[in-house]
DNA sequence: CACGAATGTTCTGAGAAAGAACAAACTCGG
DNA sequence: CCGAGTTTGTTCTTTCTCAGAACATTCGTG
């Protein structure tokens, strides 16, 4: 669902209704590719003189391709359209709080290259090697296709506008502006975005085709710490302060253990995978200790799902309890935003089979509504990069989502 | 901020800038009325002979007036527009646990007559009572004045589309249609809606001219339950189940009281006017006692914030708590959504002098940022019965709205 | 190979925005 | 009292896009 602001663009042109009518076009390709002009004329139910025109400036653009003709029952053969993506692409920078992704991808989120490595938290050391990475990523494997831009995510509230870090605790990061280095450095755009917004950002644009928009739901990242991405009405919604989504902070309890945030019993105190990493571990959680504790135990979440699946006792009990309190926080967010859907991300997501009926069912328990209690909670597999899916849709989302008129 | 869903109208016409033009011209006009022809010409960066032309349109149509030329330093003097409210009309009702409020209001939402009853619960009872009132009322007061529909706000869960009142727990209603036989009884459009959302509109829509439409608030309302209508980049969230918002029962603590939804520790349970006059009488909060004990105690939330005003520490002392927990649900909804503004209605606001204080510094201990910390938190007085114009917002909003495009 | 059927292109007309030209109404200064 | 200057509001012409019809293309079929 695109939305064209009538409060920011002052008034409506000569040449509103084609742009609009290019944005529906090229949404609809996106939805139903391949798709031919006389099929999209049916479902725009405008004329197929309307059709021709405005593929033609789509095409000329670049933004659509013609296929190759395709069969039919009888009369002439239709001819196919698609979107441009296999040879335009994008790179997606994943920052976490040990490793640094780095992916070349093409504008559909197909991997091309990835590579990693350790973070540098420095921005005047980092931007260099980031440079040097993207540079060969490109030489090596881009082969004549063009890079459109970089998408970086990280871990903590971006500005949305200049792109500044805000606060990015996991890096030390406050009011860091790495993208204006990064874009001089790689002369190309960049765009900064914090992870659950980019990973529902991926869920809208990068979608299977076939499948609509969707328009109301929340993005849930549970990792180092616990954050959401939420869409409604078609929009991310970014809040005043670019804090809007933080229901890693939302309490469960009024006496629990003390969050990084200053409070008593966030969420993200026992469902982040520090607190799963300590339960397992048999530690209490403390915020303090849990950073120097775990790189010294040697013990990853990564490893604690491992043994999860594979049946050990104590990793199945720890996973158990962050899926209890994390199906807690779920309903808070269905309470407050009522979602068609709730897409977790993370770690945690490889045992989901294990975790869904705990989750579900302290869904079930707090909802308000049968209907509520059926929000489907869907998980994305960290085997799938979300993160850097994310970063390829802060590239390729702009092609699709709502022009914006000056 | 008004939107146009790109979604659900399919294509853009050759009349699409039109209808939107003169849906900002509109708005202008009721923004910064009175205002001529000349100054909208310059706030949409369009030609003078455009705004006669679209003006021209809107007046024909009724919406806009010509008002008196004023005096202008120098040149022709400039002939004003305002947008027709006076003379046409809305009936507001409140249906609330005990007593049912019926307003006649113009467009603008000044009172023009109001009445009060006990509440019907008996929808075949409540209809021919509301009827027979209308009717009385209009023939009383209106004076030739069209009244363009009724306005009806409950307490509960309502169905967007068909105007169900899907469930509202005080009034025992679950599945009721009261919007099909009310619209036959009066002959005029019924617009049914959830309380809290529809102070949201009023908020919106029936703020004082001069100031913008506010695109990013929560209006949170404190009575026998409390709810909040969400309002995000314009557009109200209602959720897929028309459960958004139900802030009420977030928990804050894990072990609390026991809620009417069945949970613990809901914010409800803290800060509900049931739960505060608890307090004051000394009694444990209980869904099924308090039902039964207040009334017969005969003290209700008006009389304990009227004696916490005299000074009485008691009362002091209950509404301080109710404080307490409040800020608490308020910094829930500021980590959920960080909204520019947060509105308070509900009987307590009438002490928000001495409650404000406790409200801020809880919201400020739990904040993240400092930012979040200073989001403004606003009282509406319940003695501007911000329900009744709720109620005549659901009216009087669909003609500022966005429009809707088969 | 003519015919029907579907797709895709081209052309003409209608209607709105854009903007220039014009009319109206007022102030101010001589 | 009158004309210059200024601002508002109206009218008229131009320009550009949508709409829809007519036309061209390309296939299967009898």
């Amino acid at each position: 669902m695109r939305k064209i602001n009538t409060r920011s663009f002052v008034r409506a042109t000569r040449w509103t209704p084609r742009e609009i009518n290019l944005q529906i076009l090229l949404n609809l390709v996106r939805e139903h590719e391949p798709i031919s002009r006389a099929e999209l004329a049916r479902r725009m139910k405008i004329g197929r003189g309307m059709v021709t025109y405005l593929t033609a400036e789509l095409i000329a653009q670049g933004a659509l391709y013609e296929g190759d003709r395709v069969d039919s029952p009888r009369g002439r053969r239709p001819q196919m359209l698609y979107v441009r993506t296999h040879d335009r692409l994008a790179v997606a920078i994943d920052i976490r709080f040990s490793s640094t992704f780095v992916m070349l991808t093409d504008f559909s989120g197909n991997s091309i290259a990835l590579e990693t490595f350790e973070t540098i938290e420095d921005v005047s050391v980092l931007v260099p090697e980031l440079q040097r990475r993207v540079r060969r990523m490109l030489d090596t494997h881009a082969s004549a296709r063009h890079c459109e831009g970089v998408g970086l995510v990280v871990p903590g509230m971006v500005d949305a506008v200049t792109g500044m870090v805000l606060n990015a605790p996991q890096l030390g990061w406050r009011n860091v502006d790495i993208r204006t280095p990064l874009q001089q450095a790689l002369g190309m755009p960049v765009h900064v975005e914090n992870a659950p917004i980019a990973c529902a950002l991926a869920q809208m644009w990068l979608g299977r085709p076939g499948s609509s928009v969707p328009t109301d739901f929340v993005y849930v990242t549970v990792s180092d710490g616990v954050g959401a991405g939420v869409v409604v009405n078609g929009q991310v919604v970014r809040g005043q302060t670019n804090s809007a989504g933080e229901f890693g902070h939302v309490p469960l309890t009024a006496d629990g253990p003390v969050c990084l945030c200053g409070n008593h019993g966030c969420l993200e105190v026992y469902t982040s995978n520090l607190a799963t990493v300590c339960r397992y571990l048999g530690k209490d959680f403390s915020p303090g200790t849990a950073r120097d504790l775990l790189p010294s135990s040697g013990v990853t979440i990564a490893e604690v799902v491992a043994r999860a699946l594979a049946g050990e006792r104590r990793a199945v009990d720890a996973l158990e309890v962050t899926a209890r309190h994390l199906g807690a926080g779920l309903a808070v967010i269905i309470k407050a935003l009522s979602p068609t859907q709730i897409v977790v991300g993370g770690e945690i997501t490889e045992a989901w089979a294990q975790l869904e009926p705990t989750i579900r069912a302290e869904v079930a328990r707090r909802a308000l509504t049968d209907l509520a209690a059926a929000t489907p909670i869907v998980p994305e597999l960290s085997s799938t990069y979300p993160r850097l899916r994310g970063g390829t849709a802060l590239v390729s989302a702009p092609v699709f989502a709502a022009p914006r008129f000056a």
